[in-house]
DNA sequence: TACTATTTTTAGGATTGCCTAAAAATATTT
DNA sequence: AAATATTTTTAGGCAATCCTAAAAATAGTA
């Protein structure tokens, strides 16, 4: 059974190295969870003997298959319960990450398959990421950036690039929700700033909102 | 923020401060918790400099004011995860126990009370005991032991008091559930063994199976 | 009350996971 | 390539929480 701690490891190494082709850094791990480079030395080589990555002095660290496999178990789970939270428990999109970190660590595979199956196998979380499904496979869609389409465009708004407090809530007080079509009807040469038509409404979205917003073109 | 380790203490003490009047032994919260009665001593003086217990040496430990409300706020969420698995995602009695231990853990009191709003408001948890209202009030039930019902007596089935996994194994396997009505028809003389009708169906109950099972009258 | 048994505390360690400061290795720049 | 800068590791500590063994306090009994 892993801690909280090395659980947290596992996730971030995970998502570190679907940025990057290469191996992790040290550093780049020890910025992500506000932490000191000698502390993840220190947990690397730990989790090196438990088999969970695969690391050499200097030359940075990658999942193991278990661990990558351990890893997707936590991502799901970590994403099932933001779901719950949205859908069922009444919160926001800028609420459920973190209290979803919490309920992440819970240890019970029935539990995360009854959650799966109460939530109706839903394929994707409140901010438009892939459910990784039992068998830890997980389904990228393709999922582009409202800012590459073009006039006449329609598409469903799946996720955000940005999912910091401040840019959900952006989108919460224009009613701008997750699942919602958007119809591009023009774009501003100037500041390349969108007219997008969103449930009968038209906005006018600037070019960092639209390099933030992922759809998925119908 | 309190931790696990502080959290479980307060749970332990609470428990067993129900079931005795004096102060709270280092050796019963020992045992309780399956550790070292040195490992409580220790406990005991970090969790009184926090005010958590008043704490004497030799002398015992009893709940502040604060040690009881946290603790009333753990038991609150612990039932309230109890009642979400066993009705929302298919958990029998005896598997509820262990994961809300896990549950009970996780910090948002929003979540506390969406998940209560969510189950519409339980008042007991799937072994019939009282959940704490959200300004900790606990309604204790004038639960009584089906052993002390007499023939013609109408009661609701509402707890265990044994409630190991054999014994609600037991009871599942005869489909009697939590909720049900019973109504008792004869007691034998001999072994006190009772014949109460549920669901229209009749059984044979032994004294030791009518000595753990609470009901209310009705 | 004195002796014995039990309970509780203290002393000294172990582990996990984090930290700072210094040393070692690697990367970058001139 | 040499010098400088950056990254990474090592060394030595600290806090939380547990442990065993021994000492101290309390309780029970002759």
């Amino acid at each position: 059974m892993l801690t909280h701690s090395e659980e947290n490891y596992l996730k971030t190494i995970f998502h570190l190295s679907l940025e990057t082709d290469k191996e992790i850094s040290t550093n780049s791990i020890a910025s992500k969870i506000n932490s000191k480079p000698s502390s993840v030395t220190e947990m690397l080589k730990k989790m090196g003997d438990k088999s969970l990555v695969s690391y050499q002095k200097y030359k940075g660290v990658s999942l193991t298959e278990l661990g990558q496999k351990t890893a997707l178990k936590i991502i799901r789970k970590h994403r099932l319960w933001e779901v719950f939270l949205f859908d069922k428990l009444n919160f926001s999109w800028d609420e459920v990450h973190e209290i979803a970190e919490q309920l992440e660590h819970v240890h019970s595979d029935k539990l995360t398959q009854e959650l799966d199956r109460f939530l109706d196998y839903p394929q994707h979380d409140p901010h438009g990421d892939p459910i990784p499904n039992r068998a830890g496979f997980i389904q990228y869609s393709e999922k582009i950036l409202l800012s590459t389409l073009e006039v006449g465009d329609i598409a469903r708004f799946v996720g955000v690039k940005d999912s910091s407090a401040v840019f959900l809530q952006y989108l919460d007080k224009r009613n701008i929700t997750l699942g919602d079509l958007l119809t591009i009807s023009f774009i501003e040469a100037f500041d390349h700033s969108m007219h997008v038509s969103i449930n009968d409404s038209n906005h006018i979205l600037s070019k960092q909102t639209i390099s933030n917003i992922y759809v998925l073109k119908v």
